[in-house]
RNA sequence: GGAGCGGUGGCUGAGUGGUCGAAAGCGCCGGUUUGCUAAAUCGGUGAGCCGGGCAACCGGCUCCGCAGGUUCAAAUCCUGUCCGCUCCGCCA
């Protein structure tokens, strides 16, 4: 969430951040709650400041009767204060409801609008395929080289869950290890993270499990909850934790399962792998400076765009409108991959997602850093960004890189794991 | 799953209801000295919030996993909860 303190001595900039992003907030009120609040937490205080002048005194009473006449004084002070107490934890309450509902700043090159207005930045090294002949979508190329069981995994777990079968399992693991290899050279430590999380480290990073609009699966009786990322337990990793300055940038890639329960999604673009409950997904996250963000921003997209390059797969890169960034988000490429199967003849799909979430996080999971021989610390700024979703990197695969006899070209830097240079059909 | 123990500052780790924001050590900052990829020695050194000051800083409140409770007073006692460790059981 933001600082309470930048709300009010920016309201007017907060309140037209929130009208470009299509949030409704009520900055006027958090500003006259917080006002309230604040006399009450200065008398509170005071009270309490003579109430544990009285206290110090009591083991020195002369007497048996001036004891208790303190005694007597100490306990309706500190009655006073907790009502006085009561009634500002109840203002503090409201204040933080309508401060999370407040969505991070927004980057000034930022575009102003909703899905359709994010703006082109750049397309990837591959060109889109000019086919001359009849494509398939990755199902039916699916169908063809035994690569999907999806009514087993609906049997299994339901719908939206599947089998990845034969080669599919090798580009599964190919993509992974590639995706590992290339961030390791990169500086980033590889991690494999626990698939479940408790509560409070989601809310942190800014999911609400449990909610009634949660995306998110929950475990009974527990406080856990499978991870929709591991942006969730890389980010929670140093949660409550004060870094040394000199420690940053801390550069994480790690690997894990991800479940969405993916609630309302229907329709098209439900078919085959695109939108699952449980994908395998490489996501880098790093934690810096404030100043350095930005720049790191930039670093992650770009390593974003070598990976689909060597993966050969043609792709666009956007830059979303402020309508279409999440809450802790303070700017979001996204990188769309080319889909020849996807819509009537093929169409822009989303394979990665990188955002920088500037101290939005950070504040709420308590991830400061302290500069050696200086006093105080400042909340360090968080970044995640997708290396390769498994799943929709396969699509991508599969459907641009597909022959008119129905071999499928395996891109080169996945050779070495998958074990071939063609897929040949099954049938 | 059963039994026991624990969670204290950047780290390690003491801590008897009031003299505890908390010993000691490490680390860090500064000084002195001897000197040479360092040692000795002295001093300083937690965070958040509120208020005052341009500021260095000053005053106050809070913080010993988290949330409650008992008490005039809680790191210390009680309850719940989360997490960790040890042993036993089970097990890839």
């Amino acid at each position: 969430m933001l600082d309470r303190k930048f709300i009010i001595k920016n309201a007017d900039q907060v309140r037209d951040n929130c009208q470009r992003r299509g949030v409704s907030c009520d900055i006027d009120q958090i500003i006259t709650l917080e006002s309230e609040r604040l006399e009450k937490l200065k008398l509170a205080e005071e009270l309490n400041r003579q109430a544990n002048e009285t206290s110090k005194q009591i083991p020195k009473a002369e007497s048996a009767e001036q004891r208790n006449e303190l005694i007597e004084k100490g306990r309706d002070l500190r009655l006073q204060k907790e009502a006085v107490q009561r009634e500002r934890d109840q203002l503090d309450a409201t204040i933080i409801d309508l401060q999370s509902a407040i969505p991070n700043m927004t980057h000034p090159d930022v575009p102003t609008g909703g899905e359709d207005d994010a703006k082109e930045i750049s397309f990837g090294k591959t060109p889109k395929p000019d086919f001359e002949f009849d494509t398939l979508d990755h199902v039916e190329l699916g169908a063809k080289h035994d690569l999907f069981d999806f009514e087993a995994g609906a049997r299994v777990a339901g719908a939206g869950f599947y089998y990845l079968k034969n080669a599919a399992v090798r580009l599964d693991l190919a993509l992974q290890h590639y995706a590992i290899s290339f961030l390791a050279d990169q500086g980033f430590t590889p991690i494999t993270t626990p698939d479940l999380a408790l509560t409070s480290i989601l809310k942190g990073i800014g999911f609400t499990p449990r909610g009634p609009e949660t995306q998110i699966y929950s475990v009974e009786d527990s406080e856990l909850n499978l991870v929709g990322t591991a942006e969730i337990t890389l980010g929670g990793m140093l949660a409550g934790q004060t870094l040394d300055a000199e420690q940053l940038p801390v550069l994480l890639c790690g690997l894990s399962h991800c479940f969405r329960t993916e609630a309302g999604a229907a329709g098209r673009a439900t078919k085959g792998l695109y939108r699952v409950h449980q994908f395998t997904k490489v996501e880098m996250f790093a934690f810096t400076s404030a100043e350095s963000s930005d720049d790191m921003h930039l670093k992650m997209r770009d390593y974003e765009c070598e990976i689909f390059d060597a993966l050969e797969v043609p792709y666009r890169v956007i830059d979303t409108a402020t309508g279409d960034l999440g809450g802790p988000a303070y700017r979001k490429f996204d990188l769309e991959a080319w889909m020849p199967g996807r819509g009537d003849g093929g169409a822009w799909g989303e394979v990665t997602s990188t955002s920088n979430c500037t101290d939005y996080q950070a504040r709420r999971l308590g991830v400061r850093s302290k500069k050696t021989g200086q006093k105080g610390t400042e909340f360090v700024h968080t970044l995640n960004g997708t290396a390769v979703a498994t799943g929709r990197a396969m699509i991508a695969i599969l459907e641009n890189h597909q022959l008119p006899d129905g071999r499928i070209n395996v891109p080169k830097v996945l050779q070495p794991w998958v074990g071939c240079e063609v897929l040949e059909p099954n049938d």
